[in-house]
Parts: structure tokens; sequence; C-alpha cells
DNA sequence: CGTAGCCTTGAAGGTGATCAATGTTTGTGG
DNA sequence: CCACAAACATTGATCACCTTCAAGGCTACG
């Protein structure tokens, strides 16, 4: 028999409903009670009485990623899907060109491939990986047959995210015309914005260049000389991947540029 | 007091859950049994008990437009939302700079604002407007409060639907870097690939090259600098904004080529 | 110490934007 | 029915922005 851990990062199929015969390993799989408090903390998840969350995050797991590893690989069979609970992923899509597209930057509280439980069992249509350290609590598909597909609260907060998510696109898809400096500041914003602590002018999460080129589809350089010219003005700082506005108001102007 | 079909076009609150005084007014809005009938033809409503399918369109009613009216005004207030019956609506928002930009093509099953539905009154982000004659069947706010908001199998068709866009709006995005005849041949292979005979090569909505370039973002002149280019090859055909696919391998050869 | 990943800069080139002008079709009101 | 406006389609010239290609520097890490 295989190992647990194992079969975790491999991301094969581990559950069958009409088992029974397999509790026994899915008790392993389970959260420990501080690991259940932990998700409580998470936005997701409030407002769901104790017993019920129970339920929810039957059989799930907390995943701990280091920076950059795999959480889902396209292609793979969609057994499980995620909440992030804390750090970030990037969602990404490869193309016909070998370049690959980041659809999208899941930060704490968003979910992953939640879309796909309703669907048939198919393949990942997108890879996830972790951008700096990152925990996700993976639920397996058969706990969300069994108790999110008909519990309304819980459709009703996965759909909230994919309306969030769904107008992100939209605000994406509006700024596709504008120049690459407003889409480079868009970008910066919308993700300075998702942090707690508004104080802080620091991008929550480990940004390369490379990646928010991959984000716009357009190229490093591109990005790099616009970045560059506002490391120049003094307008950002780059430390470790970490990005830091140090002009926010000018950031501003220029994404409001009309 | 307003006539019940003002109230109708001008999409305004016309229902409160609370009373009861106006349930004969409401009776006036609900569907005759042609209609009925007619819905249960599209893919949408299939599947579903004659019963509850009667509770999921309570005082509904199927609005009918001519070619470009107003189904939705953006920044409305989200009273109701629609499923297509027949025909097509382009969901366009408004941007800072101006010009518009088409989200998306919904087409015959497709829903429209249905996502809104769960979250608090606010305003429609989108504006939704006919292209060709075409029918909606829009459902009330109350509606989807009272009968989907509760039901498992009505939540699961609006997620698929939602699954289906997503996947749409990723393939979208890996796109963007494309060259613009590789992504006009992506727009027209997606429409083409909508209707039901799919003998026939013409694409069944009526498209200006105006609404193309609103769609990729990109300005009319080269839409059409791409699009004469294939009229003089043979390649397309255009008739009264009806687009026609002459050479469909050349074009399926544009839109994959590497 | 060498490799790998990220960042940077420069020069040349192409793609699509912009601006301007004109033709065509459709719809509207006198 | 005609005149006029409005929306759509078209073409050409010029230009800005972003890409491409090439080269090199920096830092982390085994």
């Amino acid at each position: 028999m295989v190992a647990a851990g194992a079969l975790d990062t491999l991301n094969l199929p581990v559950l069958r409903d009409d088992k029974r015969s397999i509790s026994c390993y899915l008790l392993r799989m389970s959260l420990t009670d501080a690991e259940f408090h932990k998700i409580t903390s998470v936005a997701f998840f409030q407002e769901f009485p104790t017993l019920i969350l129970r339920s929810l995050v039957e059989n799930s797991n907390i995943k701990t990623l280091k920076h950059r590893e795999l959480l889902y690989q396209a292609g793979d069979v969609a057994n499980s899907f995620c909440i992030v609970i804390e750090g970030a992923f990037k969602l990404v899509k490869p193309t016909m060109r070998g370049d690959d597209v980041i659809i999208h930057f899941a930060t704490a509280g968003d979910a992953i491939a939640a879309l796909l439980m309703n669907r048939p069992l198919g393949p990942y249509p997108i890879s996830a990986i972790s951008m700096g350290p990152s925990r996700a609590l993976c639920i397996p598909r058969s706990t969300y047959v069994k108790h999110w597909s008909d519990m309304p609260e819980a459709q009703k907060k996965l759909n909230a995210l994919l309306q969030t998510r769904m107008v992100l696109f939209h605000e994406d898809k509006a700024l596709n015309k504008a120049s690459l400096p407003q889409r480079i500041s868009a970008l910066l914003l919308n993700l300075l914005g998702r942090q707690e602590h508004s104080e802080s002018q620091t991008i929550p999460i480990p940004l390369t260049r490379q990646e928010i080129a991959d984000s716009l589809s357009v190229t490093v350089e591109s990005v790099i000389r616009v970045m560059s010219l506002w490391d120049q003005q003094g307008l950002i700082h780059t430390q470790d991947q970490r990005i830091e506005i140090l002009g926010l108001t000018k950031i501003i102007d220029i994404y409001k540029q009309e």
C-alpha cells in the first residue's frame, strides 16, 4: 500500500464513495483540532455552525507548500478542490505556443477548482502553483458530493466567490485596450487591495516581472521597461520579489489616466 | 398606477415578497401555456419535472426584442435575471475611455445576470443588448429567492453555465497574445459552433465588424483589414451582417497557427 | 564554482492604433 | 417620396507601442 503522503502530493484518486473498507484510511486524512480551529478564521468558513463545518471538511486535509510548488497539475483528474488558507496560488494555463498565461491569483479565502466539482469527473483545466509559503485546505470530491452539493449555504458562498472572480475578469477585459502602464498599475492595485492590513503598501505576494507579464499577456521586457522607470521615479521598490508601492497616489493616477 | 407593460420594460422593482395584496397583479405576469411549452424546449429547463419548472418560472415573463434593443441597462437595479430562449444578446461593459467592451455573447440556453441573484440587491454591472430578434425569459429576483435559491438542482444548472463561461474566459485570455487573425478566427469559430444545425456555415448571429472589434478590444479598422483580406481570398462572405464561413479548414488553420 | 532563474538594457522591426476621408446602408421625419 | 442623419464599412498614410532578438549582470544555491 502506498503511503498517505505520497498519494497526497501525487494528487491521485484517493476516495471512493462506495468503499467503507478504507474509512480508517480516511480518518488519517481528517483535520486535527488545531487545524480545524485554523480554518474557522478563514473568511470563507465563518458563519457556518461548527457541526456543519465539520461535515463540510470531512476527510479533508491541509496542504502546506513552500515557494513555487505544485498544488494541482493541469490535466490531472479533478478529485478535489481547495480553499486557500494563507499565502497565494497562481492559476496557470498553458497555451498552444508554449508560453504560460496566469489566469488568476488566488489568495486567502479564495476557492480553487470548486466549479469543477459540479461537473462530471474530468481533468483540471489549469495548474495551481504556490507563491511563497502557502496553505490550502483540500476537500475531496466525495465530500463535496456528500455535503456541499445539496447545501444551499455552501453553494451560495461558492457562488459569491465566482461572482467576485467574474467581476475581476470583466475589469480585466475592459482594460485590455489600455496602455501597459495602466494595466500594470491595475494589477498592482488589485493585489495590494487584497491584504488585511491596509496600512502596508507592500504587495503581500512574491511577484516576479515574468509573472506580471504572464498575467497581462505581454513580454517580460515590456513590463521591466515600465517598472524600471517607476523604480527610478521612486514610485515602487522591489526587494526579494516583494513589491512596495511608494507613490500610491501617482500609481493611482496612472491607472485612472483616461 | 403605472401599467404593467411600462414597469416591465423599465425593469423597476415589481415585487415585494411580503405583500400579498398584489398577487392579482403578479398573475398577469405569469406565462401562458403556449409560452410555458416553449421554454420546455430550451436546453436549460429540460430534466426539470413540470411542477418544479412551474415554480421556477413563477411570475416570470417572456420578453421579445427586435434587433439591438436593451434588455438590461448597466447601473439599473438587478431585479431580475434572464434565460435566453432564442436569438442572442451581447453583454456590454462601458469603460472609462468611452469605448464599450463586449464581455460575452449570450445565446440560447445561456443565463444573464444569474450570479447577481445570490448577492445583495445592487446594480447590473453590464448592459444586455439583443442581436437580431430575440426572446428571453425574465425571472424576478423574488422567484429566485423563493424557488431557485434553495434548490440544488437549479443551482447546479446555473453553475454548469458559469463553468462554461469561465472556460471561455480562460481560452480568451490564453489567446490575448495571439495575432489578430488568430483571435478573430477563434471568435468566429466559437460563435459558429453554437448553432444546432452544424451543417450550416453561417454564424447564427448578426455581427458587425465593430462588435468583433469591441469583443476583442481592438479597433474596427484592424478587424476590417483582416476580414477584407479573407473576403478577397474567398474564405468568408458577409451579407446583412451575417457572416458565412466559406473556407472553414483555412480559417481553422489560421486559428491553430502555432 | 558553476548553474539556474530573474532582472536589465539596447537596437531593430512589426503590428495594430490613430487620424482622415469617403462610400454604403438603414432609418427617420417632413 | 425625398432629404437627412446615423451607423456601418472601407482605404490609405503615418506613428507609437510593444515584440523580438541578443547580450550581459545579479543573486541564490547545490
